[in-house]
DNA sequence: AGTCATAATGCTCATATTGAGCATAACAAG
DNA sequence: CTTGTTATGCTCAATATGAGCATTATGACT
């Protein structure tokens, strides 16, 4: 008797409230403890005609909400990771992305959002490097490192840090979140990784894990991973800042929103000159009062750039923009 | 009795080949007809402990081939183009990308390599802009566009046609491979579209679909689209030509395989800059007298800068390099 | 009313990068 | 030893980047 195929549709779905990505969670009863999860729920192959159409239903039926910006990220299947109930059932999780606005906050469901640095704590590099990545983490990561077998192997591992935590030669890079999360999960030093290794190997591990983040259910957090390096990837080169922005908003406004979620600190002046040459808004001529100093003008997305030029992207330092 | 759910691994593998990209095919028994498909099989829940793991079985099984460089693509899952062979099964396909070098060429499988451009013939630009586009292609869009009901649906025709196969104001965007394919399926100038309505809506349509491209079964030529315009993006900000060429090549040869890729001729002393300035490749001293002129000399990729840059693509005129 | 803190906005400037092209060097074939 | 072909070196104007200084318009506080 073959095992038999189920596959789960998974969202990881963001906004930015104030200064903050936030994530939607629903809590989930999964083995007999109440943990926090994205929403998700399984593909029906006689009702739902596209994935994200089933997606789009599960993620109605569990926050009362609807999506419009949705992308796929990516499908996951490793055996031991994508835990069934039963294990006469192979389980594959297929993640999207998608992106709200901050007002289309859900009401009456059991939903909420939360902080997406609240799970992964090291990305947030807006006040410099975070205590817990310079304190915490990287000494374990070393320690790591040195824990290796061979010296062949203490280089790779060496290699990998230095290349996803960033080091004098290679800088942080923002995008690279899911490395980093799959470094730390295989390093032990993510609660999850545990969970997993118990539940399959049955091994008790004596190293306790550091509590690096809170943890999501499943592998959640992994594709909370993969969706936050996405979203810092497409930023560059396509407007999808707006999708989480008001209709008007002032130029500040939206460098805090993209500072939120590369996790860096932006120019403001250069950054303005980089939005305002892109011409990728423009203003309304109405003031913003509340800003604390002197109003700012409020600003719309101009959805013509779309076909004006190659890849309106709101154009990080480091990543100049094409023509 | 609820509807059973099976998963397809599919690979699009790519070599470059002198200076055409070209993509791995087996002969396929479809529906009767003997059609080219990618490789692909089944994913079987049992002894497939990953999705990447069954593809390269499968992909060893039907070409006898291995796979180094292998990223995964997307996931389609739409009912209606990703046909089971009996309607109580509904399938899901996971297409994967491989990158190997032409040497790897298979030997004493039903394995065969095709010119990839003879399957997307539209998106090869290096001798300017096809003639299938100019001639045939885009008058046939200009006929969809205004085949449009109303004028609402015209307008967004006419936005989509012009951001995908560019007009004056947006040019050309190299990377929008399946934005273009997807759009000229939905206009009917595919064949595979043809084929898909008539088998589900049962419909015998009049218009001929245009011989845009051969055609690959089941959707495998959206996955191949999916690959090529992943590919071309990947280029730029990740060394992954290398995969393609030989341990050592001329600065001219890895030119011609960016180019047959991207499927635009670059300027060739500026390329020579940015991969040179970029310190992606270092000399090795030895010469390549066959080069029809003065001798080339023969480099070879640095592995070193994963460590030491950010994001070491080969640069791309308009998409200038970070840092 | 006057002072201060806070932001918004305007502008400068040294340096680096791009895009395009010219010039020279080294080989093969005739 | 001339011609065709490609490799390679170099120049230069136009533009972009990264950093910072200066000015302006508010609200809050005295």
């Amino acid at each position: 008797m073959p095992r038999a195929l189920t596959v789960g549709l998974h969202a990881a779905i963001l906004a930015v409230t104030g200064e903050e990505p936030r994530v939607l969670t629903v809590p989930e009863n999964g083995t007999g403890r109440l943990t926090t999860a994205l929403p998700f729920g399984p593909l029906d192959p006689d009702r739902h005609r596209t994935l994200e159409l089933g997606l789009l239903a599960w993620v109605h039926e569990q926050a009362g909400m609807d999506l419009a910006y949705v992308e796929q990220l990516y499908t996951f299947g490793d055996r031991d990771r994508t835990l069934a109930a039963d294990a006469s059932t192979r389980v594959l999780a297929v993640a999207y992305l998608a992106l709200v606005r901050e007002r289309h906050v859900t009401r009456g469901h059991a939903a909420s959002w939360q902080g997406v640095y609240g799970f992964l704590p090291w990305e947030d590099r807006r006040a410099g490097e975070p205590e817990i990545l310079r304190d915490r983490i990287r000494p374990a990561l070393a320690e790591w490192v040195n824990a290796a077998r061979e010296p062949s192997g203490l280089r790779q591992r060496r290699g990998r840090v230095d290349i996803t935590f960033g080091v004098a030669a290679a800088p942080w890079d923002s995008e690279r979140v899911l490395d980093r999360y799959e470094l730390l999960y295989e390093a032990g030093l993510i609660v999850e990784a545990m969970r997993d290794r118990q539940s399959t190997i049955g091994t008790h591990l004596d190293a306790p894990a550091g509590d690096f983040g809170s943890p999501l259910a499943l592998d959640h957090r992994r594709i909370l991973a993969t969706a936050l390096g996405r979203l810092r990837g497409k930023l560059k080169y396509r407007p999808v800042v707006f999708e989480l922005l008001p209709e008007t908003f002032t130029l500040f406004q939206l460098q805090r929103t993209v500072e939120s979620l590369v996790g860096e600190r932006l120019h403001k002046q250069n950054f303005r000159r980089l939005v305002e040459r892109g011409a990728l808004v423009e203003g309304t001529g109405r003031l913003e009062p509340a800003t604390g100093g002197r109003p700012a003008e409020l600003f719309r997305f101009r959805r013509e750039v779309l076909h004006e030029r190659l890849a309106p992207g709101v154009g990080l330092p480091g990543l100049p923009m094409p023509h």
